[in-house]
DNA sequence: TATTACGCTTAACACTGTAAACTTGTTGAA
DNA sequence: TTCAACAAGTTTACAGTGTTAAGCGTAATA
């Protein structure tokens, strides 16, 4: 009979549609700036309908994100994959990490520039830890394979490998929300690149020797 | 007569019982979190008797962290006056920032953490540039000395002054940024201070030869 | 004492996220 | 063919937000 099955596809469309309508609105005007109602406008339908297949905003943002941060966990892969030197590695995995954020900017600030309870506050998504088993653990899990390639190969000082991951992590971290935040006009810059490419080179600079 | 040097004092008393009850209330539940009509509450006025005193919102929260800033601005003084080696002076005053910004992680996100327009959007602080200065330039102003004296005692490589500023920023912002933003219970952090000590440390001697 | 000025409040506007109740259309069984 | 069940979507409503405009009473001035 196959109702139930075109009822299925039927919905997974929609859900999609809200998907991408709320996604190009983030990208343009950033999560707390679009409304529930705008989302609803955008796709035709009455803004409660979307209460049907998301338990609430903040839930919409968290696939989104996921979405996103896949596409950095393929880009981490790809060159994971060309078995490059470990340090030259690890500078690039680094790099396109910055990329990443400064291209998906907003995705990037809500999910590490935002303090969990303040974005999932009173939501369902309360307490669920959204680490775990997340596209952004993933993520730092490749970091930390590549500062352990690094170890293994005698690049690296005699320092515990979480350690040196999470100040890595930190490191690049800093540069990205940074450039997010604090804008040209609100701070003389040097050049973007050079500022990334220098930060890098510290940060591996640091844990060698 | 004095009638009109007693109502300026009394004007002055009422807008300090404003920044009293908001950063108290900001502290304890975040910007945005703490409502105008809350503010108004705690200090038993109407809430619009607020905006006779500040232009909205925002001003509230700018003048709040211009002096929560001015603090961190004499905790570096205070570090530079003791005459240290320079690099020690330099992992002090690094020390302090992460601190601070750990202390009053609400100041130092509003400032740091969220892009301008998102917190200043429509307000009347728009395209004020929020930065020339303030306290937040003098901070950093604080820090390019003590990065110079460090360059200055041949302590550094070959590097542009104000490169070497924004990298060494860049990095303790990374630290004292994810600490306030992924709790611990979302990630599994190595033990706090020695994550600290050793991004600190990482730092200096990426800088260093 | 009459008038002006100040300080504050009330009422209102245009929004927000979300829950409950209701309507409509479709499906499967009696 | 009739009827009940269910699904999907809408209407209405609530409790809250930042902020503005108009009004009111009191204190200081002429």
């Amino acid at each position: 009979m196959g109702t139930k099955e075109r009822r299925d596809r039927e919905r997974e469309a929609l859900r999609g549609e809200i998907l991408t309508a709320a996604r190009e609105l983030f990208i343009a005007e950033g999560y707390e700036r679009v409304s529930m109602r705008r989302i609803a406008e955008r796709i035709e339908y009455s803004p409660t309908t979307i209460y049907l297949y998301f338990r609430d905003k903040s839930e919409i943002l968290f696939e989104i994100c996921e979405q996103t941060f896949a596409k950095l966990v393929r880009a981490l892969q790809r060159i994971e994959r060309q078995e490059l030197d470990p340090e030259e590695s690890l500078r690039q995995g680094c790099r396109a990490y910055i990329r990443f954020g400064l291209r998906n900017r907003h995705q990037y600030r809500l999910t590490f520039m935002v303090p969990g309870e303040a974005v999932v506050e009173g939501s369902a998504l309360e307490g669920e830890n959204r680490y775990e088993g997340s596209m952004g653990e993933r993520a730092f899990g490749l970091l930390v394979s590549s500062v352990e390639r690094c170890m293994l190969a005698e690049r690296f000082r005699k320092i515990d490998l979480a350690v040196a991951s999470q100040v890595m992590w930190a490191g690049i971290h800093g540069v990205t929300s940074l450039l997010i935040t604090v804008g040209e006009d609100d701070f003389p810059w040097v050049e973007r690149n050079r500022l990334i490419d220098e930060t890098i080179e510290t940060l591996v600079r640091g844990l060698k020797q």
